[in-house]
DNA sequence: ACTGATATTAGTACCAAGTACTAATATCGG
DNA sequence: CCGATATTAGTACTTGGTACTAATATCAGT
């Protein structure tokens, strides 16, 4: 049934990261050991007691809300702007971002970030993506660091429209560029969209 | 400096509420009382201890962890597919999908829905997003039942490109299309992108 | 079969952050 | 000043550990 140390503490890393919240009594029950040599295995393994593995999982969800709710309305982080002229943001890829199987970011997020700066860059209460195309140049990879850029190109004052275009790019080279047809007005509440 | 009773207890659910990692001893000397009538005020509030709250915030991030990973690939929920030819799939706007002042989804959830969908719908191995064109018809609101169609419309198999058209609405109603061309391979990973 | 190394188990003292409970003081309102 | 409420103190006990020592098991190789 049981079988070698190494694959013993395989089975270990696996089972606690399936489940974080498994103290080590179970795990001896589970592998049918002694609380001590689970012990040793997560000493070798540098595996924390489970509270501060609890702790982990928690501080992190923690931070995501906080960081999530207030900056809601910008996908990545504003590092300038100028209204109705120009805006920068940058993004930086993490896990979440990405498809499993080959740590490519998934296409959203780009638009999402290049999307949510085209309503930032308008200056006015409400600002509503009309149409836009864009333009995926090269796959973003986990650990990249999105920079994008947006420019106010033109506007339509009768129309109410503003068009923007958003270039982002990872390490100067250019991974994504959109061209966003943005409706304005600064009407209460008439609906707003992106 | 110090007030009642309830305003302590006020404060100290704000308190907990912002920092849930805090321990009874550091919330004692932040409101300069013993330890034993901070415990007294999580008793009479039903606070649980600084354990619970973790454990509490840990599992409820770990359920959602667990929840986006198998389903992370398709935004929304893949209701009907036919490879090469159609697909379908309705998403639900939740109140993390909209703007907090006027409860109006955020396209990206949108183009979200629809992308995942156009690339759902490729039969190969590898589908990528090179350019699409959208058009956001009506605003999405709270609360919405989003159903995406997506259908191949043409395509250049020299190119190794597939042209498919997404229609979104919501009650029947026309709320988003997009033109998106993808590129596809049944190579084994050169990349992939959305 | 014996030896040495590695692995496992047992046991103790100690810690953090509590609960549960009892008992002694403070403080305040009338 | 008295009684009620609030606060503080203190003890025993709990969980899920760490850190450490020491005793066994198990296995591999000669």
């Amino acid at each position: 049934m049981k079988r070698s140390k190494q694959e013993r503490q395989q089975k270990l890393i696996e089972t606690i990261k399936a489940n974080p919240f498994i103290t080590d009594e179970d795990l001896a029950s589970h592998f049918t050991v002694s609380v001590q040599t689970i012990r040793l295995d997560r000493l070798e393994l540098s595996i924390p007691e489970l509270r501060e593995r609890i702790k982990h999982v928690a501080s992190k969800s923690f931070e995501d809300e906080v960081r999530s709710l207030p900056l809601n309305e910008v996908i990545g982080e504003m590092v300038d702007i100028e209204l109705d002229q120009r805006a920068i943001s940058i993004f930086d890829v993490k896990s979440e971002h990405v498809f499993m199987r080959n740590s490519i970011a998934r296409g959203h997020h780009l638009f999402a970030q290049a999307n949510s700066l085209a309503v930032a860059v308008i200056n006015d209460e409400l600002a509503l993506t009309v149409t836009s195309t864009l333009s995926f140049v090269k796959p973003v990879k986990l650990g990249d660091r999105v920079i994008a850029k947006a420019i106010v190109v033109s506007k339509d004052e009768e129309k109410n429209r503003t068009f923007v275009e958003v270039t982002s790019s990872v390490e100067n080279e250019v991974v994504f560029s959109g061209q966003f047809e943005m409706f304005r007005t600064n009407a209460q509440s008439k609906g707003e969209m992106i």
